[in-house]
DNA sequence: TTCCTTACTGAAAATCATTTTCAATAAGTA
DNA sequence: TACTTATTGAAAATGATTTTCAGTAAGGAA
């Protein structure tokens, strides 16, 4: 199962967007990145991929590709405009407060917390997020 | 152990800042909630206790109140920009996500899991972010 | 391949939230 | 009461995001 930005391509083709220039820069450049990207980070990057690419574009992707589900966006203390590649299936992100790289994990489970916060509090619970945040292996 | 709005300004007081009828109207409106506000929100609601208030000072006071740490900011898909009064201690979140209603819960324990996730990406993790999402009592 | 419809583009303008500037005001201490 | 200076709201500035618009090109149909 080796998945590329070719794939998300698709995705927006089979959704009926357009594959163009400026779709695939930007495209490359959140698929191939371990840090979560602000608009203007993908920006940057996109444009050495295709020159003439606008930051107005950048957020119309965006905006497409989270609709898709393929980015998320990355929450942290500092500001919450910066995205991802979405994880697959039910994960969640670690990240480093250092140098900002992004891992997803999985096998939490919660279970017993929600149940027992359910009957306290009277709530049906639905969904929740968990991140966690740490020092990677280069930054400790 | 009652607390009012005038713990807040006490502590306001205490770390050199005056005590407004501007921020009273803040510190009134943020203390007594059970949802997250908006700085606008805030502001609408202010209003009405101190007519002449500034929409910059309820910025100005929010920014102080998150820093002595009895307001926190509330993240939500639709937006981070939300504040309600910070909980006592280590607690988490839960949203009703019909009315946002805020509750708080205590005595999660993730250091299973936390050290499960240490061992398999060799981060050292600091912290986390649990926030659950549901409906509250009166939505569901 | 060529044609044609229309989604997509980047530039510029508009909008929106937040921050800064500034002169007047008032909190709090002496 | 007097005085220092933090705080105020209005207005201007900033910065991020969105909208507008006329030109361009993707991609299905012929
Ligand atoms: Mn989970
Ligand atoms: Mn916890
Ligand atoms: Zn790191
Ligand atoms: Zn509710």
């Amino acid at each position: 199962m080796t998945t590329s930005s070719e794939t998300w391509l698709e995705q927006l083709h089979d959704h009926g967007y357009r594959v163009t220039a400026a779709r695939r820069a930007v495209v490359d450049t959140v698929f191939g990145t371990t840090h979560a990207l602000t608009p203007s980070e993908v920006y940057d990057t996109a444009r050495k991929k295709y020159r003439a690419l606008g930051l107005v574009t950048v957020y119309r992707t965006l905006e497409k590709l989270e609709e898709l589900h393929l980015i998320q966006r990355v929450h942290q203390p500092m500001g919450c405009q910066a995205f991802i590649a979405a994880g697959i299936g039910h994960q969640h992100l670690l990240l480093c407060q250092q140098c900002g790289q992004v891992e997803f994990f999985e096998g939490d489970d919660l279970d017993t917390l929600t149940k027992s916060i359910a009957r306290k509090t009277g709530y049906q619970i639905q969904e929740h997020w968990l991140q966690l945040f740490g020092l990677c292996t280069n930054c400790k």
